[in-house]
RNA sequence: GUGGACGUAGCUCAGCUGGUAGAGCUCCAGGUUGUGAUCCUGGCGGUCGCGGGUUCGAAUCCCGUCGUCCACCCCA
């Protein structure tokens, strides 16, 4: 295998080709998209100050706490390559005012995320995210629009097996009181739960609904979800997303153990899973975070929005790599019509025509060998008398061509 | 971070209980007084992931390490 010593760092991957092109449909796609939806697109650095993820992520969550590329630079501050999009886009809609702009700010954005994790099928350390954010409202309108979205972007791909589970976590008073409400159920049932709930009662009680131990999971049955315990206010938020999903012919499963990973989230939170995928299986998610821009210092400011994971929409996709077809190549029976051979390319691709030249110097045959394989539809051979024959690789019909002929036919 | 499986040419893989490396595909050239399927011939290409150990001798056994995959965990 190793040609060379040296490979792509654990979890990294190198996009050749044929991957490059999947994924620059898939961008090109969710960019028509959302701009259609009137999002802007933006784009932030790769690190920031770690802080903002520490505050803005929550120190107790895993990400914080385990999953960071973080180091210091020459100037003795700490870094963080970014491991997620939502606190850099809500620290540059502070830093750049956009609280003064018409609201929402809606903006999306799509780049690679970094996370110190045990690497597997839908899971590397570098990874590439779509998503998109809507700051500065809290209507259920942007609820329900976010995730229209992204169910449009998924149904366009052609991504198979996709469902969505919709949650809400409420809002930070119903959440807290909720919170200890279920960490004294636990408590309670202590005995009964697995070592791994057990040692989290405090640090993240909502991961028991997530567990899959036997013991935990008959704790779980009898304990109150916080969809029950939702104040008035964000029940009808709830409810309301819930109707204009329904007006909107979006189909959902109502989730009330749903749990997001990430500290900002409240109210409405939803995630996209794909039977396709293993165990890596959700393929995008996201929900409100009416909090993080205060807790970063801000005024108080709603927003909603969600990411995608590239590589797990490719992996569900099957990843099949289409080939590009050329207009035509131009070859040369005769080394003394190079020069010419690379002149005509040059005119029929000013022209607007996907053309290549052989440039290794091959023989004829393999020339129009070569021109097969790339799938050019014609190849126009430069002849030593200086005359040029236009064949046709599909067929294998040739015929004379005039040099200043070869564009119009071409484009036939 | 925990547990398990795996790691031979660019790709897909074969190589029994250790004897010192093969096939198909790809790529290049030729068979064709110049023209792409197929076919035929030849060629390029591997320190058998890496390091160490056992052995007269290891791709084959042992240990370590790196990597991939699966599950846990976590999330996109």
């Amino acid at each position: 295998m190793a040609a060379s010593k040296y490979q792509a760092p654990r979890g990294t991957f190198d996009i050749l080709p044929d991957a490059a092109r999947i994924r620059a449909r898939i961008e090109r796609t969710a960019a028509e998209i959302f701009v259609r939806a009137g999002y802007e697109p933006v784009s932030t650095p790769a690190f920031e100050d770690t802080e903002l993820f520490e505050r803005g992520v929550g120190r107790s969550t895993d990400i914080v706490r385990k999953e960071m590329f973080t180091f210091e630079d020459k100037g003795g501050r700490s870094i963080t390559l970014r491991p997620e999009g939502t606190a850099p886009i809500c620290r540059a809609y502070l830093e750049h005012g956009m609280h003064k702009l018409a609201q929402p700010v809606k903006l999306f954005y799509a780049g690679p995320f970094f996370r110190h994790e045990r690497p597997q099928a839908g899971r590397y350390r570098q990874f590439h995210q779509l998503g998109l954010e809507a700051i500065g409202t809290d209507s259920p309108l942007a609820d329900a629009e976010a995730i229209m979205l992204l169910a449009e972007l998924l149904a366009e791909l052609g991504v198979p097996g996709v469902q969505l589970r919709l949650g809400s976590l409420g809002s930070p008073d119903a959440r807290r009181d909720y919170l200890e409400e279920l960490k004294a159920h636990l408590r309670a049932h202590e005995a009964e739960l697995s070592k791994d709930v057990r040692e989290r009662i405090e640090l993240n009680p909502l991961r028991a609904f997530d567990s899959s131990d036997e013991g935990t999971r008959g704790v779980m049955e009898n304990a109150p979800t916080i969809v029950e315990r939702l104040n008035e206010e964000d029940a009808a938020h709830f409810a309301e997303v819930c109707s204009l999903l329904d007006a909107s012919g979006i189909d959902y499963e109502i989730d009330p153990t749903l749990v997001r990973g990430l500290d900002y989230y409240t109210r409405t939170i939803f995630s996209f899973v794909c039977s396709e995928l293993g165990a890596q299986s959700e393929v995008g998610g996201g929900g409100r975070y009416d909090g993080l821009i205060e807790q970063l210092g801000g005024p108080p400011t709603p927003a909603i929005g969600w990411a995608a994971g590239v590589e797990r929409i490719m992996l569900a996709l099957g990843e099949k790599a289409e080939a590009t077809d050329r207009d035509a190549f131009v070859a040369v029976a005769d080394d003394g019509q190079r020069q010419r051979a690379l002149a005509l390319t040059g005119e029929l691709r000013h022209a607007g025509l996907a053309v290549e030249v052989d440039l290794a110097g091959r023989s004829l045959k393999g020339q129009l060998k070569h021109a097969d394989r790339i799938r050019a539809r014609r190849a126009v051979i430069l002849e030593a008398d200086g005359t040029m024959q236009l064949r046709d690789m599909q067929t294998g019909d040739q015929h004379p061509v005039e040099p200043g002929a070869v564009a119009d036919e071409l484009s036939k």
